[in-house]
DNA sequence: GTGAAAGCGCTAACAA
DNA sequence: TTGTTAGCGCTTTCAC
């Protein structure tokens, strides 16, 4: 199927026996500048042609492209359509269109992603950073294309750059004291240590530094490199007789491989031990008797990321650069 | 932040100090056409600049963007950032990037959104329909596009575009068979009729036509307009001492919905009736002691649709234009 | 080995 | 009310 040729301005201005300008006025919806028989006749040709105006040539012209680009870590994660839905609440209505791009976790591919957006001059660039060097969002600073860090910390905010979080610590600390109270002496973090931005990284130092300070065992198992018979292995040998034991999760899909390796010890809870995990997807009420969570409000985290994108797009600075949405607390019966 | 003016290709060869043509050909890879101290130079100078070619000026003149449109119906959707992944395995390494829309489920933002990204002059286009008349994608015919529909049924398949889908009515059929053998009576189907092209639609007419065949009772409940509580009232309502009744939502969300119904029911499966269930999310085996499921494989859908479309791109036209992907029957204790 | 210039489809002065 | 034309940033002949 060889593409028809492009059907141009030029092309219906021709058909129309109007000049390209008159099209364009069409376009623009400049209606008072044409009689309307040109604004009809040119209406009709413009149908009948299916004319499809090239956004590339406007904006061209025009310096905007109403197109913001998104980079996530992980595409598969079920955190991205969370953001991307609620980005779109708030984008869509403006008529901007989101362009997603994977980094797979993997910093180079993240600044090659940043390349592309940046070549397709979008208007706005929302990031969850897979890497901290603060260098790699340097072309988007020169640029001077707004941007918003969602999720991931970084060590150096770009100037003019926004950045939304969820809060980990506050909500983290609440958790170990709540063990404490409900007597548990341990506690085993179950992480997976792939990028430094990632959040699991400041949960995994607050769960550290509150063990020590309410004298509580903290054990933190890295599920990198290994799969769950390891994991179902390094559980049971955590467990000591008169020592009640939590296992706590720091992201979702932990909670899927602690899950696995808890069926595939043997342990149930909240008899052997307690489970609390964090976890965006709303499921974990129909595990077991429920599952205790800390969860994030992914969607606000992306309305207010888009919010604060089209901010810096129209008034040329952030307002306020550091927002942290609260994570909510989800009872369960898992502890 | 005013944004800072663009560096252009006439910049980098003013500060050069060579012409235009030589930076391109630099760009392009042409570097046999320069010295290699001119090589050198523009190439530092590009780095200096942080220039960035603008992808709008060449996709102008070269007629492709190198961008495939998906439109999905529902981002919130577990569907979507699984078939996102499988485009995104075969698409990324091709050097396509991936503009993602989300029509929520009405045909008439479908039709925006097929505009928008014809006037991106997109490469080619990914949909997931939400509206099955043919006229809705004359515009894709008429400009040529290369389209790769997903998942929906549609009436009449546009000339020269691709479908795949995932099998809807051999599983189902199977499955009507084996709870006949269980000694099930009833079906109770769960689905919420939103857009014609659903693959609810099929599924639902292929448990009424097998019902009728195996002399079971099958009564179809559509969530549409109704809450959890309904969907409990009706659960119950639809028990009979001495029939046994299998509960079988027609789509994952459906699944939520009646997990929650049964909750509230005060329910439990497989007791006082058998649950069995679409869903495309790998999470079944953690509910009870494992929920009996029919799974699609929806990054394989996302590796063939993305496949199929490049060698639309590529040959001009598909080789097959119609593909199922077996759906996968993920054993549990659920019936 | 290097450069000048035409033209991709569009918008916006400026003319008429 | 309508038309002419100069670019936007880039690629690509065709000369030098």
């Amino acid at each position: 199927m060889a593409k028809r040729r492009t059907i141009t301005i030029k092309e219906v201005a021709r058909v129309a026996g109007v000049s390209v300008t008159t099209v364009s006025n069409y376009l623009n919806g400049q209606m008072a500048r044409m009689s309307p028989e040109t604004r009809d006749k040119v209406g009709k040709v413009i149908e009948d042609l299916h004319y499809q105006p090239s956004s590339a040539a406007q904006s061209m012209r025009s310096n905007s492209t109403k197109i913001i680009g998104v980079i996530v870590g992980d595409i598969s994660n079920v955190f991205s359509p969370l953001l991307f839905g609620g980005l779109q609440k708030v984008l869509k209505p403006r008529n901007y269109s989101l362009m997603l791009l994977s980094a797979d976790n993997d910093p180079d591919d993240e600044s090659r992603c940043i390349g592309k957006l940046l070549r397709q001059h979008v208007d706005g660039l929302i990031i969850q950073p897979t890497q901290d060097e603060p260098e790699a969002f340097y072309p988007i600073t020169v640029s001077g294309t707004p941007l918003v860090i969602v999720d991931g910390i970084v060590r150096a905010l770009p100037r003019n750059a926004a950045h939304v979080t969820s809060d980990n610590t506050t909500s983290t600390a609440a958790m170990c004291r709540e063990l404490h109270e409900r007597g548990y002496g341990r506690i085993l973090t179950v992480s997976e240590s792939t990028a430094p931005t990632s959040s699991q990284m400041p949960r995994l130092r607050t769960v550290a530094g509150c063990a020590a300070d309410l004298h509580m065992e903290h054990v933190a198992l890295d599920m990198r490199g290994h799969d769950d018979a390891w994991l179902a292995e390094s559980i049971r040998g955590g467990l000591t007789p008169g020592l009640r034991t939590a296992v706590f999760p720091l992201m979702g899909p932990m909670l899927f491989h602690t899950l696995d390796a808890l069926m595939l010890a043997g342990l149930s809870f909240p008899d052997d031990l307690g489970l609390v995990s964090f976890d965006d997807w709303n499921w974990g009420r129909f595990i077991g008797h429920g599952v205790d969570l800390l969860q994030r409000d992914i969607d606000e985290i992306g309305r207010l990321a888009g919010e604060s994108l089209l901010r810096i797009i129209e008034t040329g600075s952030p307002e306020r650069s550091e927002i942290s949405v609260p994570t909510k607390r989800i009872a369960g019966h898992s502890l």
